[in-house]
DNA sequence: CACGGCGGTTCACAGGGCCGAAACAAGCGG
DNA sequence: CCGCTTGTTTCGGCCCTGTGAACCGCCGTG
């Protein structure tokens, strides 16, 4: 997992699009710009100039935050507690639900995802995410359902 | 909540109590030691000397970190203590009440919001604030009233 | 003091809809 | 032939919402 560096206040809309796809990142604050208020554990900032080293410190912290996440690779998909393989098309679910780790994945994203060409059914996906709960529970990971909405995947607790 | 403040790498042992006890910390780190590399969110760091404005900024977004004002996205409800998923009408509801956090939220609004249409009983909001409530119990936030005016959605104490 | 009204709380129940789980079938590759 | 992946159907259960009713504390009134 890489961290993107970006300056703020400039590339304000490539920060929102970093935001959306929890990607890691890092904002070079201009000397007379303000801070961002962040709560989000992806994002940290440092004032320029900016010492090289405290850089290094920043983007070092927010990798190690990362790799607290899992990560999805040619169908392995790894957490602290080991890995699982996963078939194609559960594969292309679970990329949908990592781009949103511990957010809401709403089921029209997640059938796109799954099924380009239409749904063959309206209760396939609910099949497979019963799937994926049982593959995913071994390595701690748990997909809740948001009624109407879509799902979340998380740790478990 | 407070967030505490202290010299790195000089208070080294104030910052392990903190550490433990979860309190929220800045570290002011002097000016030739090498930043602390951290993945605790209830952590932060400013190289010294700093602009009190980005100390200030540090500060608050690590105030908001903690406490974190709860926020409702795609029908869930986050707090410091977790989420919780929300039917469609009670997310409603709950918008309104949030608008309002730690204020008075008058009836009137609430059923504007929660019944467009008109309200069909005259109970339904009183039921579905009592159900909100037993929602809302496990990620600490709870809603008092305010006989005759409205409600008030707080942090639990 | 007894009483009743008001506003609010809690409970039980019912209809409808969404979702979950299981079981089966078909296809495919080793 | 066997196991894995994917689609399909079915059934049951739980969730969401509305509704009625019992209950409670507060307050004004006779």
């Amino acid at each position: 997992m890489t961290v993107e560096l970006l300056h703020w206040p400039r590339e304000r809309g490539r920060r929102a699009e970093l935001q959306e796809a929890n990607q890691p990142r890092l904002l070079l604050v201009e000397a007379d710009a303000s801070p961002p208020l962040t709560v989000d554990p992806a994002e940290d900032w440092v004032r320029l100039p900016a010492k090289h080293r405290d850089v290094q410190a920043r983007v070092e912290s927010l990798r190690r935050r990362a790799v607290a996440e899992p990560s999805l690779e040619d169908g392995v998909l790894r957490t602290a507690s080991g890995w699982v393989s996963l078939p194609e098309l559960e594969a292309r679910i679970v990329e949908v639900l990592l781009t949103r780790f511990g957010r809401v994945a709403d089921r029209q994203s997640i059938l796109a995802a799954g099924w380009p060409n239409g749904t063959p059914n309206r209760n396939v996906l609910d099949v497979h995410l019963h799937r994926l709960r049982r593959r995913l529970h071994p390595i701690d990971l748990r997909i809740r359902t948001v009624r109407k909405r879509g799902y979340v995947l998380e740790p478990a607790p």
